[in-house]
This record gives structure tokens, sequence and C-alpha cells, in this order.
DNA sequence: GCTTGATCTCAAGTTCACTTGAACTTGTAG
DNA sequence: CTACAAGTTCAAGTGAACTTGAGATCAAGC
């Protein structure tokens, strides 16, 4: 009846494998204690910080992303209105953006596409921000 | 002066690097005809069927979709008014789905998140569709 | 005491979408 | 003819986010 859970409880309640979890501890973006036989004890505050890791990811940060954002909480005393604010309104800048491109992309379909000409140079289909935005692999631009 | 062009005009062309460009030929999603050399020589016409390719990413689909997409328009004629229409109304689908999704997770951001419950039962996490759909790795819902 | 299920660690494997490197050949400008 | 850029193949590496497997220990019910 005390406020530790064990990984399968979590993993359960969260919707979330064992093995991610494990995997979230080793890189830090959860925590746990240890019961004397060297298992895992999270406490049940875990769920909520799981709560936010995973929607995180549907909005489409990178782990390390969500690191830093939970970093940037304060570690011990509940976060307060202004924590979350500054937090949700880069958030929903970024929600934003990505709706917005994809808008576009849709009005392209019909506009573009959907005559068959496919001519992306009137499309601007140019990504602004999101993942993509990044060095990483795939497609950058399109200037023909 | 004639229609066919190298892979490196291809790439500064497309804004697709050359690797990528190899890597999607031997992917089945575009091809080239060779010159004496054994250089590639892609007809112009590929730089349309880059265009779908990286629209399609940009969507979210997975380069197995695109290839799938791809092999259900007509091989040689020109694509027809009823060809777009189909595929275009299917991705249509696809990109209301995902903006619907990032404004359900726009809304829960002020509503949960907000207030500092972070009650995600509360906000519906649970995911439509989109990539994240599959058995693929990562979280698959939240019922607390 | 025994079996069964949960958990542990650590290393290696998986998928996606490419990139990089090595070793080599072609094309082009001077 | 000689550079040097651009192209070739093939194998291996990359990064993100996990999963899987091996081999061992722990906890709980009978």
């Amino acid at each position: 009846m005390d406020s530790l859970i064990t990984i399968g409880e979590t993993a359960r309640r969260s919707g979330v494998a064992a093995s991610a979890l494990r995997f979230y501890e080793e890189r830090g973006l959860i925590a746990s204690e240890r019961a004397g036989s060297g298992h895992r004890r999270f406490p049940r505050s875990v769920l909520r910080r799981i709560a936010f890791i995973v929607f995180a990811q549907r909005i489409g940060l990178t782990l390390d992303e969500i690191g830093d954002e939970l970093a940037k909480l304060p570690g011990d005393r509940m976060p307060n209105q202004r924590d979350w604010s500054r937090l949700s309104s880069a958030w929903r800048t970024r929600i934003d953006a990505r709706i917005a491109e994809l808008e576009r992309l849709r009005d392209s379909l019909t506009e573009c596409i959907g005559c068959g000409c496919l001519s992306i140079r009137r499309c601007r289909l140019a990504n602004p921000d999101d993942r993509a935005g990044r060095a990483g692999p795939g497609p950058r631009y399109w200037l023909d």
C-alpha cells in the first residue's frame, strides 16, 4: 500500500513496455529506487513522467529533446503554472507549424498532384521546422 | 539537349542526395538507363517521381508504402484523373487524421498539462492510425 | 522444496532511411 | 597527357528507439 510500484506494474499501467522503461531509465528520463533484491521500484509519480514522454513523442520530439525538457522542469518542486506555460507555448508553436505544413501538403494534393502536373515548385513544399528541418537524412528542399 | 540527365544533375535539381537516389533505385522506386560507361541516365520524368516520393514522405508514408503507391499507378501511361483522385483521397484521409490528432494533443496541452495535472486519462491520448498505430516500437496507449 | 513467473544485466539485433568509405573507372578541361 | 571532378559497386556504418536473447536471480504459491 506504499507508493512504489514494480516495473511490470508500471508497464501495465502506462502501456509502455518494460524494456522501454529500462531504456528510458538508462537515458536518464525516469528514475527508480531499488529493492534489496536489486529490482526496480518506481515512485507512482513516474507514471506522470511517462505520460509526459509519450505525449511529447506523439508531438514529434525526440527522446533527447524530451530529456532536455524534463531537465528544464524543476527537479523536486511541483512544476508551477509558469513552468508549464513556457513549455506548452513552445510545444503549441511546434504543433501549429506541423499542422500548417500538413494543411499545405493537403492543399497541394488537390492543386498540384490532383491535376497531374506534380509541379512541386508552385506548391512550396519546402519544409519549415519539424524533425526533418535538421541536417538529418532525407530530402531537404525542392527547387526545380 | 536530350531528355536524359546524370545523377548529379538529378540530385541538384531535386535536392535529394545522389546516394539517396541510388538507394531509391535499388528499392525500385525510380529507374534509370545506363550510358555505355555504366553511368546512370535518368529520364527527366524521374524528377516528377522524386517529387512524389518527397511529398509522400512529408506526409508520413514509409518508402515501402510509397513503393506500393507508385506500383499502383499505371506503368507507362500518364496517370489519369481517376488514378490521382483515388490516391489523393486516401492521402487526404491520412493527413486529416494526423491533423486531428495534433489538434487533440494541442488542446490537451492547455487543458491537462497546462493545469499541471497531466492526467492523460482524461485527455484521451490513445492514438488513431498514423505510423505509430502499427505494431512497431513506441508506446501504444495510455489507460491509467 | 519446487516450480513458475517476474526481474536483473549486458550484449547484440532490428527497422528505417540513408550515408560513408574503399577501391576503381569515366568524362572533361587545359 | 595529366589532373581532377564525377561516376561506379559493394560492404559497412549511423542514429533513433527500442527489442530480443542469454544466463542468472528473486518472489510467490502449493
